[in-house]
RNA sequence: GGGCGGGUAGUUCAGUGGGAGAACGCCUGCUUGACACGCAGGAGGUCGUUGGUUCGAUACCAAUCCCGCCCA
């Protein structure tokens, strides 16, 4: 075994061997509880970014750990076929051969999209392997694939008939540059600078005007009315005038609606029902003429005008602005910042537009999602999540699902040419079901890439077929997803099972942060910031960026990506790897179906520590503290493990002691070091079947291996006792050492006194102080004479000396024992507050008035040694 | 405007109604028969501010300031 451990030369092949095993693979059975995780798919046209990295780290570490535990656990993957991106991915392609989608049609570029997905779309499955992730790509699912087309027609056809798909005349969220409408939670809201530009709409009659303020002036040219609040005195006498509109010439009349804000600007504003939600409703109520200016690209079109047609939005802005202030109807331009809306997907700003679209009706289908969750059939962790979904899904709106896209599941509508017949079906219609003619023509539009998403967690296991796995899987355990899409995902799978499976989902949800950047950024391909995970897992290896992503931060909350983590991940592993190295080496001769002998002090010790190891590991997977979980590991494979019980193994080991007494240690530090692989192994998937493999003894996989179970009769309260005495001595005696310059050589003589009891678990086990701190101890009950030149400390009700003729500055030594004094002092005096506080006493637990009492013997004994000590130094 | 999260060591972050923690960085000393991706020792914090609850608050409550996110 080399002493550095390389990543390289084991993960990608162990991978494959687990995978060609089929060790990712369960089935379904009466025996085993079932587990079970359905992957948010991630797009075909993505490849892994540190989201879904962290994502799928905290899928494995909960199948894995489940899988162990001996549920039969399923971790269901797959991908999305993401209509915007994809789309935009081919015609990219196209754009390059010069060609647009138009010129090759439907079909021929539906099929090229296919070409495409089967050339690139197993990219990122193929990252997630590198990853690790103990999926099971024998159920590996498309959006796309025949099943999911099928569970989606179902869905579609259900909705509509129960009278819940619906198509109407609305405005929608138009991306000029996508093509398509997207919903409104697809928006994305950024704070822009901006004006506030005021106009001046003269009335009809010649007796004045009105001004008004708006932000985008080019929408002017399709307004049909101007509207005050009901209430508002400034205005009622000009309620019901006509007004011309500026630049156009056009006639409308002055309306009242409670929409106004009487306080907000000049209390007057345009309406221009067909670029803006909010004019549209006033236009329903008051049954305006709806006229709409801007075009599908985002340019003017012949409603705007000989003047303004084919100019693009803002160009159009421009020269309305010029033509006002021409002719006299711009009155002032303020600064206004405001909120505009951007395509979620390619930041262009959104246009608000009438059009025809497919909507879900939201209201009876929110109702027992929102249920679900407040009856505590599905959790949020963290809990705090669960208001964000629910002041969601009580505010919902309508969904809008039709997209003006090709790729995607193409909406199952067919609409007859001669009688105008709309027929929602499964099967492609021929004949008109009411006129009985044969024009007919299906809806060219696709559904929203999330309605099919929707039904991830049951179209993935069969539906609408009954199968086996849809019957023990469903409802799976638990969802694994980032808080920016509860939203987009995870509210509309929680009210499509609902429908759909008449039950949950899934259990519980279990929301992760943003990976953001060392700086706090939001990691982004047009920032440059982003760190690409597989460069990780080549150069760290995944096993460390695994634990790198889980460790240090608390659930649901963002986390840094800082090169300097993952070291430590890094070095972590590779501590393990020498612990385990080291272990190997000594196992020379080992033959683990013997029995140990007598457990030494120090393996009693170890056993008792792995045991809360175990206990506090699993007691945080519980909770999801994962993070915590993997620090607890960290702690006690480090500190515990190798800083103390492996250092206080090797006399034992070299053989200074006897073959049983070796033996023994060989036992106990092979059979920890089990434990530790076993217990890591979630979180760090490769090192640990890679090490697993080479003790004495193993199985087939570290995967099937049993999840350790803490046993109580090992626990050993009286063990961790001695040895803490033991380790608080040590650490005494090196830190003067340090203090003190003691060449780490030199062997130090050492007298101490300490009360009987004390004593004797000292010299029980002289050689773990003297081994692990170079000395040599000389314990006494009491000291008949103290040592003159000798640097001294209290602890545990030891006082130690090491005599060091020479090397002693006694004005130095004085110093130090007046600073430690000093603390003593402090920490004393409040110590004897609280005990002389009649409140602390009469209220505050037994306990914990104990404790503060045994505080308060320790300090007072230490601080009269150090005293008498100090008089001793200074009568010299 | 509403909601949520954060403000703790130089940095990044844990944490808890009862003695302030880790990692990295920094300082000192070490080729100690696993590991320099290491070992031993050390310095470093009025736990954002102000009130309140409590015998006791960094933690709970209220207010306030700053930073970030989401929604309108």
């Amino acid at each position: 075994m080399p002493s550095t451990y390389d990543p390289r030369l084991v993960e990608e092949k162990m991978y494959r061997h687990w995978e060609e095993c089929g060790y990712f693979h369960p089935v379904a059975n009466n025996v085993q509880e079932p587990f079970c995780i359905v992957m948010p798919p991630p797009n075909i046209t993505g490849q892994l970014h540190m989201g879904h990295a962290l994502d799928n780290t905290l899928q494995d570490i909960l199948t894995r750990w489940r899988r162990m535990q001996g549920y039969n656990a399923l971790w269901l993957p797959g991908t999305d076929h993401a209509g915007i991106a994809t789309q935009a991915k081919v015609e990219e392609s196209l754009v390059s051969e010069g060609i647009s989608r138009y010129d090759i049609g439907r079909e021929e570029f539906l099929k090229r999209v296919w070409a495409w997905k089967g050339k690139y779309g197993s990219r990122i499955t193929t990252q997630l392997r590198r990853l690790g992730a103990s999926c099971d790509w024998q159920r590996e699912r498309f959006t796309m694939d025949e099943g999911c087309s099928e569970a989606v027609l179902e869905v579609f056809i259900k909705l509509y008939e129960r009278g819940l798909i619906y198509r109407d005349y609305y405005i929608t969220n138009w991306c000029p540059k996508c093509h398509t409408t997207i919903s409104d939670i697809e928006v994305e809201h950024l704070d822009l600078p901006g004006y506030f530009y005021h106009i001046r709409y003269p009335f009809k009659d010649g007796s004045g005007f009105v001004v008004l303020a708006t932000t985008r002036p080019e929408t002017m040219l399709g307004d049909v009315a101007v509207a005050v609040h009901p209430d508002d005195q400034r205005y009622k006498d000009i309620v019901g005038k006509i007004l011309i509109l500026p630049l156009v010439g056009r006639e409308m009349p002055v309306i009242t609606d409670e929409y106004v804000d009487p306080s907000f600007g000049a209390g007057v504003v345009k309406i221009t029902p067909s670029h803006d939600p909010n004019d549209f409703e006033v236009g329903k109520r008051h049954n305006l003429p709806q006229v709409a200016v801007i075009d599908k690209e985002g340019k003017m079109n012949e409603e705007a005008g000989p003047r303004y047609q084919g100019l693009d939005r803002y160009e159009c802005r421009k020269k309305i602005l010029l033509d006002l202030e021409a002719e006299g109807f711009l009155v002032k331009v303020e600064d206004h910042s405001h909120a505009v809306g951007h395509c979620y997907r390619c930041s262009t700003v959104i246009e608000p537009m009438l059009s025809r679209q497919w909507f879900v009706k939201m209201k009876p289908l929110a109702e027992p999602a929102i249920e679900a969750v407040k009856d505590g059939r599905i959790r949020f962790v963290p809990e705090r999540f669960t208001k964000t979904y629910l002041n969601w899904m009580e505010n919902i709106r309508d969904w809008c699902i039709s997209r003006q896209l090709w790729w995607g599941h193409r909406i199952p509508v067919w609409y007859c040419l001669d009688c105008e017949e709309v027929i929602a079906s499964r099967e492609p219609v021929a004949r008109c079901t009411r006129c009985g003619g044969s024009s007919l023509e299906q809806d060219p539009d696709v559904l929203d890439t999330w309605f099919s998403s929707a039904l991830w967690p049951f179209s993935t296991l069969g539906w609408p077929r009954k199968t086996v796995d849809l019957d023990y899987y469903y409802p799976t355990t638990v969802m694994v997803t980032g808080r920016d899409i509860i939203f987009f995902w995870v509210a509309r799978m929680i009210f499509s099972g609902l429908e759909f499976m008449h039950e949950v989902p899934f259990h519980d949800v279990f929301i992760h942060g943003l990976v953001m950047d060392a700086q706090g950024r939001k990691m982004s391909k047009s920032l440059g910031n982003g760190v690409d995970p597989i460069d990780i897992i080549e150069s760290h290896g995944a096993d460390s960026l695994r634990f790198m992503l889980i460790t240090g931060n608390t659930p649901g909350n963002d986390l840094r990506f800082h090169f300097e983590r993952l070291e430590g991940a890094r070095n972590f592993a590779n501590k393990l790897w020498n612990a385990s190295r080291f272990t190997l080496m000594n196992l020379g001769g080992f033959d683990p179906s013997g029995q140990p002998g007598p457990l030494s002090l120090a393996d009693r010790w170890i056993v008792s520590r792995c045991q809360a190891a175990i206990k506090e590991t699993t007691r945080n997977l519980e909770t999801y503290e994962l993070g915590e979980a993997a620090r607890i590991l960290y702690e006690f494979i480090w500190n515990e493990f190798c800083d103390w019980y492996i250092e206080l193994a090797k006399p034992r080991l070299y053989g200074k002691t006897s073959p049983a007494d070796r033996y023994t240690a060989q036992s106990v530090l092979s059979s920890v070091l089990r434990v530790i692989l076993e217990l890591l192994h979630p979180f760090m998937p490769f090192i640990t079947e890679e090490i697993w493999q080479h003790l004495p003894a193993h199985g087939t996989t570290i995967m099937q291996a049993s999840w350790p179970a803490a046993s109580q009769g090992l626990v050993d309260s009286e063990a961790e006792y001695e040895m803490e005495i033991l380790m608080e001595l040590t650490k005494a005696i090196r830190h003067i050492r340090g203090e003190m310059n003691v060449p780490p050589g030199r062997t130090a003589d050492v007298m101490l006194t300490a009360p009987d009891n004390t004593r004797t678990i000292i010299e029980k086990n002289m050689e773990y102080v003297q081994n692990l701190s170079n000395t040599i101890l000389k314990t006494l009950a009491v000291l008949d004479q103290a040592p003159e030149q000798a640097a001294h400390a209290v602890t545990k009700g030891i006082e130690i000396f090491i005599p060091l003729k020479g090397l002693i500055d006694v004005d130095k030594e004085i110093a130090r024992q007046q600073k430690e004094l000093l603390l003593i002092e402090k920490d004393l005096a409040r110590v004897r507050g609280k005990l002389g506080n009649s409140g602390f006493l009469e209220q505050a637990p037994a306990d914990v008035v104990e404790k503060e009492k045994g505080k308060e013997a320790e300090l007072s004994g230490k601080q009269s040694a150090i005293k008498e000590r100090l008089v001793m130094l200074k009568g010299k």
